[in-house]
RNA sequence: GCCGGGAUGGCGGAACUGGUAGACGCGCUGGACUCAAAAUUCAGUGGGGUAAAACCCGUGUGGGUUCGAUUCCCACUCCCGGCACCA
């Protein structure tokens, strides 16, 4: 049946040690790659390359458990990739800038690079003890000026062709620290140190035009195949398209007329009052000569500037004294300030139709305004207006002329009409905006940008870059340090040679993340990208936590086809393939430092070694998947490879395979079928599904058949060890240490990273005979055994002759028989 | 509030396309080994029921579709992620 493979003689196999011993093996195994370099890859033509990369890692201090979860997916993928023969990239390093930097050197009075290189020293060592398969030449720090240099030129280039603008934006303002906050550092409406309320200021920031790639970025959402559906509908909600009209109510007194968009224009003849935003030119002049509207403006702007706190706070408006002319009627519509309008979002003011929408119809309750239905349901039934909107598509009720119009006919009616008359036209709105990427903090790139009094905004020349962040500062945190450094502001204009000053904002660390997976294909070029982006471009597979599905994959999504534009890259898309990783959870809550509840890594690397943790990991949940911490689940881990250690050394000690002296033995059979049924099974595990806790099931399901088959029937011994080679090959993207220790204890001399993955023998497969499951009315009744190519009549006279289906249909009629073939049977009486 | 996801034994999870619910591991119980413990090892382990079986119940809640539903549909509850200055 088959064959004794030469080179697996027991003459060739080693004494090996009884014990595991993770605290010599790692280190050693860990030696022979970096002797060998493993992992370090250069461009090669004539092989496929895998590009397989994890979201960098924000240097806080020491790994946490989310990353070690993150890095041994990513590893797991590129040591299997590497298996099949494709040529892996696996690059690592820093996101290094950002907040926490500057709040430790207020804390502790270290200057914010100082802290950085110095987590990242720590971090590293504890990633190369964990044996990922880097290629450590391509390391990146995003806080090294030859890296951030060419993100500034980009900038400069991106000015040039009109991309990025500037313009008054809102912040959260602390009027006592005299700062802008985060929305993270805003707690309860009120700045995390000073405790001050927080108040919405506006001032000059940066913006990137991410709006002009709005419908590129939405139609390439459905050539990604390889992306988790999920991320692609969140990505596509937030990009919002939407096609509506822009319509303009005249204000009588007023020179402009008051423009609002609207997705329902079927809805037109049901607006009872229109709201602007506190900050809206209309608001601002009524509130001139009424104190009380004074003081509500006032109120709106002492609120966070984030949008959940706006959307869950209490829905507050005044009336403005004076009213908009309907566009279709001529009457009087009142115009109302309220707080959930934003001067940001679209034109500061929206129209109000309190029958259709429930917010509007909230409103109106609370404050007494008219509630209109003009839409009822298309089936005849009634809309009962008291209990709510009626928001649903209808037919037009109570619009005069458009009555009796369905919303695709009075869209198209209005829209005509306006068009024609020069008061409102069809509009494409997206709810995404253009991207803030100014802030004002210190430990960030600086925007290359200098402020001529006569030149207005000059981008700093090419011949000029980077512009380097001093590093030796000290960090108050009342604002930005620069703004107190004359040689960093005072500078002379590129463009007229005055004094000038320079821009002290830094650039939003989103910025960094969203290209630094193109730079890894060539961490030393002396331009932005070289040809070697060429190569490896894009990624082919990307993870990282589901916590990024909109604004990091958003943004690197946008900048890809910046670079693209700019000539730098010809790819779209910047991720093939994308992996969303869950969160480690500790008691039910994400394990941090705020709950308290953190594990270090390194207590567990110390007490079990990196192949438990990174077995742990793998095992416990699928990738996907939030994973609950369990220390006896690491325990369980660790008894598992001490196990499959011993299963080694006493099949070796037994002499490894023994010769078969007749057929084999049907107990080796069916443990050969067992040993390529597992093959086919992890195979499709770590290949296609990425369930990596199924495919090390199915190995200890095997590992379990071999404890139990019978050493000492014919060929037991053979299938035993092809079996053992077949786990610790499949073992090895795993827990890659243990098994290059344990690949050389079954005699052989090369190392296992240099195996490829090992092939299902199809013919091992073979089943002479299968189990089917009988039920009777969808209940389990029995089981029987049939031959695996048994005809249907066969299987149900087999399944209907089994005494306990007999006793269930007994006196009852057989209606149908539903019959899955080879696996079950279903008899309907 | 809006967008996306989730809920299965004591616990983590499995069941991939509507077809045997609970693979695998942890924990627990009992046995072996030991002076004893740890480690290791063997057996059992959803709940009820039985001498053993049969059988009944069971995948967050309430309905529905189907010969058959953890899986599909409708309504809800709770938890998690994101909401543009946390990264």
């Amino acid at each position: 049946m088959y064959a004794c493979r030469s080179g697996t003689g027991r003459d060739r196999l080693l004494t090996m040690d009884k014990t595991y011993k993770p605290e010599s093996i790692e280190p050693a195994a860990q030696r022979y790659w970096e002797e060998h370099r493993c992992f370090e890859v250069d461009e090669d033509p004539e092989r496929e390359k895998f590009y397989c990369l994890t979201m960098f890692p924000y240097p806080s201090g020491r790994l946490h458990m989310g990353h070690v979860r993150v890095f041994t997916i990513s590893d797991v993928i590129a040591r299997y990739q590497r298996m099949r023969g494709r040529h892996v990239l696996q690059p690592m390093g820093w996101d290094a800038f950002g907040m926490p930097a500057e709040n430790a050197a207020i804390k502790n009075q270290v200057p914010p690079a100082e802290w950085t290189y110095r987590n990242i020293e720590y971090m590293r060592g504890q990633m190369k003890r964990l044996g990922y398969a880097y290629d450590w030449r391509r390391e990146i720090a995003t806080c090294r000026p030859d890296y951030y240099r060419w993100e500034q030129w980009l900038f400069t280039k991106l000015f040039e062709k009109g991309l990025v603008y500037r313009r008054n934006s809102v912040v959260n303002w602390d009027p006592v620290d005299q700062t802008v906050l985060a929305n993270e550092q805003v707690i309860d409406g009120r700045g995390w140190r000073s405790g001050a309320l927080v108040e919405r200021r506006e001032i000059p920031q940066w913006f990137m035009k991410i709006t002009a790639y709005a419908d590129e970025l939405l139609e390439c959402l459905d050539r990604l195949d390889g992306w988790p559906e999920p991320v692609k509908i969140m990505q596509r909600n937030w990009i919002g398209r939407s096609e509506g009209l822009e319509i303009d109510f005249e204000v009588p007194g007023e020179d402009e007329p008051l423009r609002v968009y609207t997705t329902r224009p079927d809805t037109l003849m049901g607006v009872t009052y229109m709201a602007v935003a506190a900050e809206h030119p209309l608001a601002v002049k009524a509130a001139e000569k009424d104190p009380a509207l004074q003081e509500f403006l006032q109120e709106c702007r002492t609120s966070h500037a984030a949008e959940a706190a706006m959307e869950t706070m209490e829905k507050k408006g005044m009336p403005l004294g004076i009213s908009a002319l309907h566009p279709l009627t001529g009457d009087e519509i009142p115009l109302w300030v309220a707080n959930f309008v934003l001067m940001g979002y679209g034109t500061g003011a929206v129209m109000a139709v309190p029958g259709h929408d429930q917010r509007d119809w909230e409103f109106a309750r609370k404050h007494g305004l008219p509630i209109r239905q003009v839409i009822r349901p298309a089936d005849g039934s009634d809309a009962d207006m008291a209990a709510g909107a009626w928001t649903d598509y209808g037919i037009l009720v109570n619009s005069g002329e458009y009555d009796g119009l369905d919303f695709r006919q009075a869209f198209d009616a209005i829209a005509d009409r306006f068009e024609a008359e020069g008061i409102g036209r069809r509009a494409v709105n997206y709810r995404l905006r253009d991207w803030g990427v100014s802030r004002q903090r210190y430990w960030g790139t600086p925007i290359p940008i200098i402020y001529c009094a006569d030149c207005g905004a000059v981008p700093v020349p090419e011949e000029d870059l980077p512009v380097v962040l001093p590093e030796d500062v000290t960090i108050t945190g009342a604002g930005s340090p620069l703004q107190d450094m004359p040689e960093f502001v005072d500078v002379a204009c590129p463009a007229c040679g005055r004094p000038a000053r320079r821009e002290t904002d830094t650039f939003d660390t989103f910025v960094e993340s969203s290209w630094y997976f193109s730079r890894y294909t060539c961490p030393d070029a002396d331009s932005m990208l070289d040809a070697r982006e060429a190569y490896w471009m894009p990624v082919d597979q990307y993870t990282g936590g589901i916590e990024h599905a909109i604004l990091h994959l958003l943004y690197a999504r946008f900048f890809q086809k910046l670079m693209r534009d700019c000539g730098l890259s010809a790819a779209d898309e910047p991720f093939t393939n994308l992996l969303t990783q869950g969160m480690v959870l500790k008691d039910g809550v994400k394990m941090s430092k705020s709950a308290g509840n953190t594990v270090d890594p390194q207590d567990l690397l110390e007490r079990y070694g990196a192949d438990t943790v990174r077995l742990f990991m793998m095992f416990t949940a699928p990738p996907d998947q939030a994973l609950e911490w369990s220390d006896s689940g690491v325990a369980g881990a660790n008894r598992f490879l001490k196990r499959l250690w011993k299963t080694v050394a006493e099949h070796v000690d037994a002499g490894g395979a023994a010769a078969v002296t007749g057929d084999a033995a049907e107990e080796a059979v069916s443990l050969r079928r067992k040993l390529h049924e597992t093959i086919a099974k992890v195979s499709d595990d770590i290949g296609r599904r990425y369930t990596f806790n199924t495919a090390v099931a199915a190995v200890m399901e095997l590992l379990n058949a071999i404890t139990r088959a019978d050493g000492d029937a014919d060929g037991v011994s053979v299938v035993r060890h092809e079996a053992l080679e077949a786990i610790v090959l499949m073992l090895s993207p795993i827990v890659p240490h243990i098994t290059h220790e344990l690949w050389r204890a079954l005699g052989h001399a090369g190392a296992i990273v240099d195996q490829p993955w090992p092939r299902v023998d199809e013919s091992a497969l073979a089943q002479e005979a299968v189990e089917v499951v009988v039920q009777v009315n969808g209940r389990l009744r029995a089981r029987v055994t049939v031959p695996a190519d048994a005809a249907e009549e066969t299987v149900i006279a087999a399944a209907l002759a089994d005494e306990n289906v007999q006793r269930h249909i007994e006196g009852k009629t057989v209606r149908k028989t539903i019959y899955v073939p080879g696996k079950l049977v279903n008899v309907v009486v």
